[in-house]
DNA sequence: TAGATTGTTAATCGATTAACAATC
DNA sequence: TAGATTGTTAATCGATTAACAATC
């Protein structure tokens, strides 16, 4: 795998827990790391951390190890988590509004800018630091805004006609905890799916079938 | 593959998804359903569809297809989701709210038995159908309910606390939204991970390098 | 220099896809 | 019976691990 070749998903999406363990270490003031002790702490092994590291960039140093601190940074920027980008969130319900509080999101690359619901008694309450809005004002809002992405947290009979409107101001970028299967309808989206209760399925089918 | 053998987690994983598609399929009423139409709705291949379920018997009829409605209800079987396992939720913050009255436990092959959370402000308040009971209340509770397993929506540096008391009273399946690691440090132990913040970091990723 | 540890190539392992004989 | 589609084996593809030469 030399750069410029395109990553494999499976590596893409171990790059943010080695992020969040360089991070902790960082914290812990820890200066240097061997891959053989990365991958000891993470649980994996020696090889897939240099593997996957090396698919970016070499960003350690023969008989001395990575700079920790170095390498969370090429992380982050691989991430792209400086990026700020512009999110609106729509649906203010259970989940909406524990996205909307709990997380980080600057630390995540996301702004998250607006929140909307076409419900009457949620709008105009207070979500967090923003107001909900009325979700007949996203094309007014989004005009006004250059929005990056959308995290949807809808019931999924309400998607695709919300989506379509998304879709049609062009913002392709979704974060969807339903089970509507987008790609599949709308192209040239980028679209990471949450899907609890497959989740908790398999939870289920791992406790029914312990050995 | 031959049953008996041990199912990979990739199968496995898959599992819930195959549900959903036949449980909607079984809602509008199409009762029969080839590997190659099914591979079309879901966007996968035949070949893995058939791969998949052969893992577990072979439910088809050759020249046929597969019966809708049966083939939904060996994958219920084959996720247990008729156990009703006892669960409890600890945190009864933003995401332990959302998840205790979003979702339908009863579907996935749980009960939601009870609510704790530390904080005496939200003791005795009502989430969903449950009241919030003290945290310190635990021990007792689940000498009187036998308890499967235990969703935990606490912060990640309250985890490690209650893990042990847990693990103590012989509570080892986990629905874990916290970066705690939990399979590293609690053996014999069945842990799902909700990590949101990772998943919103890739979709940085995949935004940040986009084509 | 000697020791350590990377970057990278090669070997292995596992998962996905293709092919087709079995059979409804 | 002929056509369709499964169950299953074999081929391919990709991801993980092992090994080691390069080098700090």
């Amino acid at each position: 795998m030399s750069k410029g070749d395109s990553i494999s998903m499976s590596v893409i999406r171990r790059l943010p827990r080695y992020y969040r363990f360089l991070s902790e270490l960082n914290d812990q003031n820890v200066d240097k790391i061997s891959s053989t002790k990365l991958a000891q702490i993470m649980n994996v092994t020696a090889s897939q951390v240099r593997q996957d590291l090396n698919c970016f960039g070499g960003f350690g140093q023969q008989g001395y190890g990575y700079s920790v601190k170095q390498l969370q940074k090429e992380i982050e920027n691989i991430l792209g988590l400086n990026n700020n980008y512009k999110a609106i969130l729509i649906g203010a319900g259970n989940f909406g509004s524990a996205v909307a509080k709990h997380l980080d999101f600057k630390r995540l690359g996301f702004e998250l800018t607006a929140c909307f619901d076409k419900d009457e008694a949620k709008v105009g309450t207070q979500l967090g630091k923003l107001k909900v809005q009325n979700e007949t004002e996203l094309e007014l809002f989004c005009s006004k805004h250059k929005i990056d992405a959308a995290f949807l947290c809808i019931p999924k009979l309400s998607v695709e006609n919300t989506l379509n409107r998304l879709y049609k101001i062009g913002i392709k970028n979704y974060w969807n905890f339903s089970h509507f299967d987008i790609s599949a309808k709308y192209k040239d989206t980028i679209v990471e799916n949450v899907h609890l209760s497959d989740n908790l399925m398999t939870l289920c089918y791992r406790m029914n079938n312990r050995k």
